[in-house]
DNA sequence: TATTTTAATTTGCTAATCAAATTAAATAAT
DNA sequence: ATTATTTAATTTGATTAGCAAATTAAAATA
């Protein structure tokens, strides 16, 4: 006759929602905790008082632009601790290695970037290369390793976050290695390691323009095309937990060679090297020149009228606008995040083609996802991997709460 | 001090916990069921005694086959109680209304179907229609109205599930109508209406090949392109509720123009329409016959080595391939189920078509999904929307068990 | 100074759930 | 046949997450 509630591990418990709720919404009263999570006043005070006892929240006295409240006992905003936790987050590419330290609510603390020496180092090496950049950053904030409670880090490439296993990377020599393993046992702390292109829609998440959408994706461009999938406020990594692979959808059977040895890939259409091997055979100007370089002598060519260099570009923005498409049509977010550091790619992040993509998707009525461009500095792959690593901190946090 | 749980609605309490555990393992016994929840045996006890007394599950005192079991107390297996619900699953196509009726434990009592007598309703003539329909069905099984729970409904078309509203159906001459709350009001019952590929993906996780995955596409062909999208064990319906619209994914850029007004259409290239639009400038012997025809020609030719035949069939299997390869790489399912009931549809059921795709996903190593073929017979649309009427009553059923 | 208003806390209870002990129903061992 | 063993299910008694209702807190307004 009577009815029950479960104690399992999946669902979340009242100190979960609380949390992530203050999480959300930052400095934020009880009551709007209240509404939020639909707990009783009762039981977030309870579960307030718990969090603060233990360090993980604080109130600031000062009250919220005043607003909307104009009298009544004032209210009492709630924050996330920042001083409870540190935590570190690293990028690692073939040119550089970038780490940021924060604290626990998001505030920076510092950044500290070390040039590689060579673009692919076997995954020894990686675990060496990760180890000295994040020792050097520490130590230029005056800091040591136990003063941080975790290390997110993020790397391109086929990786399995939830476990930490690395398929494949661009930056790494070898195949199929335990990285994250590897790196916890060299760093003594917690790692939480995954796709680069995860990371930065965590970090949207967490700090940018998804923090108030349940679905959206985030496509980020840098040397590949990167895609992370947020779906009901949780990342989505599909089964073997590598996450989407955007760059490698196909956008023309039988069509262009893309590195990754297959034809027809949207990368091998709007990748870098794609447009240059496209320029190289029509501007004489390129020649000789480093790929950087070329490529910015393709855009000022482009921008400044010359018919061959419009027409490379508005292909491939073209054809991004039509992989764009295919991810709307099948996925339907409410929000596309297109999340990048380098201006130079006006091409794809341009009006025209989130014109052409709005034409490209299905609709017959339905209502077509929000785009927002976001332009960070060129610290947020780090800072998405920060983003990653004060998750994983938190979780550990709650569950020791006891 | 105190640590605390929430009530909130989204969460499951045990009751729905172990009663989607006896649905999806059907004959089980309650220690299995103590194993899948991570609930405790005391609580299991206590919970299915209740759903018990309220005749949602009952005991099949037939212990299941040996097996494992030496000695011990014999397990009693625990199964959803067929006779507490009556439900109907109802498929609205162009030519045809087909209608099944389902016992609550999924077992067809009897189905029905009801010609049209022209392809395209208005919203008013389509609530007759369906209302005509499922009558005439239940008076040939000796039923009434009232003992039906609920009636799931599918159509084609960019529908919202859970509002019930329909943008646009092929089926339907006007837009954007309540239809939900149409049928609701005329036939006095519980209704649920959605697009007819999410029902059948709902049909495969319920009595299908889905049964075991949490992260599965199912892709359905009819005249159209259909997919439904499970991840996590819940469908993913997209923000703007409608679903999935794998047919109109583009695979060529400024491609084959569409029924849709679009060019580059998935369905562009494989769709009976598409197919036939090439095969009538090649091949004589289609003239004057009528579309369905015409497509038997057609792949009895390319059966029998018509050259000209088999490069039309085989370009379109290589599309398919492509469409779903971007699926793949998207949303890495572990499942990919390929539901039909048509054997004619073999070049996109064929072994080819899989190899061509899983040639196109970008892997390095990690997995790639499981392709699985599945015929049903031909009441497979309708009973995907029996399967989602029965999860609709199931949920009113737990919410009313007090 | 009293009243109103809104936020937060306290108090006391309810119900979901578990741990531990017990009973049930079978097989295996003596 | 009787007893021991094994596994399934139930009962008993406690625990605790969470709520409703009452209370206190801290402000603005009358």
């Amino acid at each position: 006759m009577q009815k029950i509630k479960p104690t399992s591990d999946a669902r979340k418990t009242g100190t979960d929602l609380v949390f992530s709720a203050i999480r959300q919404t930052s400095p934020t009263p009880r009551i709007d905790i209240v509404r939020i999570t639909g707990l009783s006043p009762a039981t977030v005070t309870s579960i307030t008082a718990d969090l603060i006892a233990n360090g993980l929240i604080e109130e600031v006295p000062a009250a919220k632009t005043a607003k909307y409240q104009k009298r009544g006992r004032p209210r009492v905003d709630l924050k996330i601790r920042g001083a409870a936790h540190l935590v570190a987050g690293v990028k690692l590419t073939d040119k550089i290695v970038t780490v940021i330290i924060l604290d626990f609510d998001g505030a920076r603390i510092s950044d500290f970037s070390l040039p590689t020496e060579k673009p692919i180092h076997s995954s020894l090496e990686t675990v060496d290369l990760l180890d000295d950049a994040l020792k050097q950053a520490l130590a230029s904030a005056n800091l040591e390793i136990s003063d941080i409670s975790g290390v997110g880090i993020g790397i391109p490439g086929i990786v399995d976050g939830p476990s930490g296993y690395v398929y494949w990377s661009p930056a790494i020599s070898d195949r199929k290695i335990f990285l994250q393993d590897m790196l916890i046992e060299r760093l003594e702390v917690p790692v939480f390691l995954d796709n680069d292109a995860n990371l930065v829609a965590i970090a949207e998440q967490r700090f940018g323009l998804g923090r108030e959408a349940r679905n959206f994706i985030v496509v980020s461009v840098e040397q590949g095309v990167g895609m992370g999938i947020v779906i009901d406020g949780k990342l989505h990594r599909g089964f073997h937990g590598c996450g989407a692979e955007l760059g490698h959808t196909k956008v023309h059977l039988d069509g262009a060679l893309c590195r990754c040895g297959q034809r027809g890939c949207l990368e091998a259409y709007v990748g870098d090297y794609a447009l240059l091997r496209e320029a190289s055979t029509a501007l004489d100007s390129l020649s000789g020149k480093s790929p950087d370089v070329q490529m910015d002598i393709l855009l000022s060519e482009a921008r400044q009228g010359n018919q061959l260099a419009v027409s490379i570009i508005e292909r491939a923005g073209r054809m991004f606008a039509m992989g764009l498409a295919n991810v709307v049509n099948i996925f339907a977010p409410e929000l596309i995040i297109l999340a990048g550091e380098r201006m130079r790619y006006d091409y794809v992040y341009g009006g025209e083609m989130i014109a052409e993509m709005k034409k490209s998707i299905m609709q017959a009525g339905a209502p077509s996802p929000e785009v927002r461009v976001h332009k960070w500095g060129d610290l947020m792959w780090a800072m998405g991997a920060a983003a990653f690593a004060i998750d994983g901190v938190s979780e550990i946090a709650l569950k020791e709460l006891n």
